[in-house]
DNA sequence: ATCTATTAATAACC
DNA sequence: TGGTTATTAATAGAT
């Protein structure tokens, strides 16, 4: 919408990119809002702005945000800055199609996840020892 | 847009809900990517299906996921399902304006974080832990 | 930031 | 679930 059909592709003016994120996410940010009221869903939205600033949105259901990082979190491998390619490969098998062209990467509920199963289970004690760490931390 | 103004509120109709969701899942997907390619920003999108089919889409670049992540995986809390509450105070204080109606949560980078630091120092000991875990884990 | 000409998303129908 | 159309909403370019 507009006074032209914009093409989608990278903007190279910085001062357009900045311009246009603003104004698209405001409008992303309210359709996140309005889907999760209306259709009462888990909504989890997180931006950066071209300049780096960080945007979240949890609509609805704070245990959206949760649950992701439940999954997310069954992964050690997220506070290691050099283990990023390692994430992004466990990510992957979490959410099947990473690589789709725009297909939303869609994690059906009873997908067959065998490869996952060991790898939970050594990290079954991994958690226990967090847990234990988390419990002195509030005593 | 349509053919009559939609009041922004819980649809009660399972039908309409379930109708109403897999419509704008499209569009907030499709305005997620445009967003992304655009302005080349990082955007992470979490949705749940009202039968609990959950989405996921990272666009442009994986780290805005890992970096989301990372600010939250600073937490020890998240994999505690009875520390839902407590995981969501301290999002709360990652993130400000958590009740906001509209507004999105925005975490400015310089802001001051001082109540942070003292949890910050606290949680180093437990990384340095879960790190020495999960090189154990991957050799 | 605000303003509008236009395009894009979508509510109701089929 | 998928397609069509009348309308509303978002937004590109300009102010």
């Amino acid at each position: 919408m507009g006074r032209r059909k914009l093409k989608i592709q990278r903007l190279e003016d910085m001062k357009a990119r900045q311009a246009i994120y603003s104004m698209r996410k405001r409008g992303i940010l309210k359709k996140a809002k309005e889907l999760s009221i209306l259709c009462d869903v888990e909504v989890v939205l997180s931006l950066s702005s071209p300049s780096g600033k960080p945007t979240l949105f949890v609509g609805q259901d704070p245990n959206g945000l949760y649950s992701i990082l439940q999954k997310v979190s069954n992964m050690p491998f997220v506070e290691r800055e050099e283990r990023r390619a390692y994430t992004i490969e466990m990510l992957k098998k979490f959410y099947v199609n990473w690589e789709s062209e725009f297909d939303p990467l869609s994690l059906p509920h009873n997908r067959n996840v065998d490869t996952l199963k060991l790898y939970e289970d050594q990290l079954q004690e991994l958690k226990n020892k967090l847990t234990e760490k988390s419990k002195i931390l509030r005593d």
